[in-house]
DNA sequence: CACTGCTGTGAGACCGTTCCCACATGGGAC
DNA sequence: GTCCCATGTGGGAACGGTCTCACAGCAGTG
């Protein structure tokens, strides 16, 4: 790492190196002839200037952190929180950040004491966040906001998607194709996008003078394909028996996990079972039969966190709370 | 950001920054009385040291950049390189490095100089990388390993798997199984992986005295699903009328793009047509019915990358070149 | 001619660490 | 008593930049 540096450059051209750093960042006054002289022992040594010095003085390191609280899937490789973390990436490079990822799986604030030490310029939170790490970085004023967080914090930019209405939808559609009996698969409620998810679905159910007794609702642990799998071979019995023409879940998973058990019985989709999932994660436009689904916007969660970020990072004065992202539904094989 | 420095611990201790520095990293003597009051201090006042200021004088940073060279798809959310990024992160933070996570879609070196001027400790390429592009960072004498790359560069640490070897187990199952007439999609002959992969099915083909005439090979333009739901859709015709019997694409997304067109025209897989992958995406298993494949240790490779660039970085001698992982045929539902 | 303001430059402090070196103290060996 | 060594401490340079300040030359103005 024998880089050339600003001292070597100005060494050779002739100048100090306070006029190298003016040419450079092209603040103040340079004449031609050393911009030239410069200019070009830059491009012959192939000068890159040292961010981390830059750093130093600056006190702005261009670095943000992504930190992903989950105990279950890896990072990168989530169906969802991927997009999200690709929708960052490229809304950073734009901005002129780089960005540092890691997941944590202890749900403890280490990764964050971490991201603090590297003295990043803020942090990107998203998912099963727990409120003493929110604490723990409030403390030492690091800008942040939050990404699909399991609650809502008072006063923390949080970017989430109109779940409840989302809900809502799946309900509509449903009962506008003529449903009645609906088996419901809901992922952990103790995370705000399952739970709301599910009340919006229950409440317009409701609406729609179908009773309760009509709709059987499990309970999954996780949110994950296995699970929803597992749950419909365990439930393989009380389903057929119980006469149901739809499946609804709350994420796109968990209804492909399901789904899957069904085509193994037979079960011919949509002729005899409607299923709706929760997300529009890519693979549910490539399942066979392709997922009728409601779809949130993660690259556009990814963007707008980004851009939040980068507003609080450079003190911006009031910073509006972002409003929440409209679902889409989006009718596909699985549903007729 | 005015989280205390070693300066003020100093100051509030009542002894000097070096002692303070001494106290921290555990080298050099210190009076149990200074420890006493130093740690307090630091606890009290939740001291972060600075990793910026540390890698200013240590000249290392602790950071490793992963570039993933794509021109198609994203990275977190790319169903193979994803998972590569994910062991990656683990191992990174086992070794005590953060990662910079960044995508180049102009396939040029402007997010690798990008990496430079952070200063990176090394650089992880993936992917789709040009020869000039590892000669640029081959001048600034930053160590760096390549996964998956398109092609071998003499001298460089390349992390593969045994792709040719995939390509005849594939051939061997196929034709164990009694299959004669085989329908190929071929991804991208440019990229390393699926010219080895054909090649050594073709070869194995051959040698089970199968004539090349009773294999029809299509080649893709990306590796992607689409492609391959289009491919197939393209040649239904041909496949129809030619009496195929199986299917191998080399990899998982294009089997499952063609596979999802057959279940369309209501073939039955793998009763009609056998099908076969290549990857052991996390979809592969899922996919209904779940697909027949060749895994390729997508988290070995993260991990030994990160492994093999550490040993480079901390400059020791003779860092052996990693053998190619060995791949293994995974039977499941699309082949009988 | 004195004053002002623009152009151009360099010296040096500073960011928060690490680490080398100097130095002081005290006990044990000779 | 002298010397040596272990223990404990502080001063200050260095890492590679940015930025403030001082200063010099020169043209234009009244």
């Amino acid at each position: 790492m024998d880089n050339p540096t600003i001292k070597e450059i100005a060494r050779r051209a002739g100048v100090s190196k306070s006029t190298v750093s003016r040419i450079i960042s092209g603040n103040g006054y340079s004449s031609p002839e050393a911009r030239n002289k410069v200019l070009g022992l830059i491009e012959e040594l192939q000068y890159k200037p040292n961010a981390v010095a830059r750093a130093m003085v600056s006190q702005r390191t261009h670095n943000i952190g992504v930190l992903l609280y989950r105990r279950d899937l890896p990072i990168a490789s989530h169906p969802f929180y991927g997009k999200i973390v690709d929708a960052v990436l490229l809304e950073a490079a734009r901005l002129n950040y780089s960005i540092f990822v890691t997941t944590d799986h202890d749900m403890s604030y280490r990764s964050a004491d971490f991201m603090i030490e590297k003295r990043v310029d803020g942090l990107i939170l998203i998912s099963r966040l727990q409120q003493n790490v929110i604490d723990h970085i409030t403390n030492f004023g690091i800008p942040f906001v939050m990404v699909n967080g399991s609650t809502d914090v008072d006063g923390v930019i949080h970017i989430v998607n109109q779940d409840e209405e989302g809900g809502r939808m799946v309900a509509e559609h449903l009962t506008q194709t003529g449903h009645k009996r609906i088996f419901v698969i809901a992922g952990p409620q103790s995370h705000r996008s399952h739970h709301l998810r599910l009340r919006g679905f229950l409440t317009s159910i409701r609406q729609s003078g179908i009773q309760e007794s009509n709709a059987s609702i499990q309970s999954a642990g996780t949110s994950t394909f296995g699970e929803g799998y597992e749950i419909m071979r365990r439930e393989w019995n009380q389903f057929r028996e119980g006469g149901y023409t739809a499946l609804f879940a709350t994420n796109d998973m968990l209804a492909m996990g399901a789904m899957k058990f069904l085509l193994e019985q037979s079960v011919r989709i949509p002729e005899q079972v409607s299923v709706v999932g929760f997300d529009d994660v890519d693979f549910a436009a490539m399942f066979s039969p392709s997922l009728t689904t409601i779809k949130v916007d993660a690259g556009d969660m990814g963007t707008k966190s980004v851009h939040l970020l980068d507003q609080l990072i450079r003190q911006e004065q009031n910073v509006e709370h972002p409003s929440q992202l409209v679902p889409r539904l989006i009718v596909r094989q699985s549903t007729k």
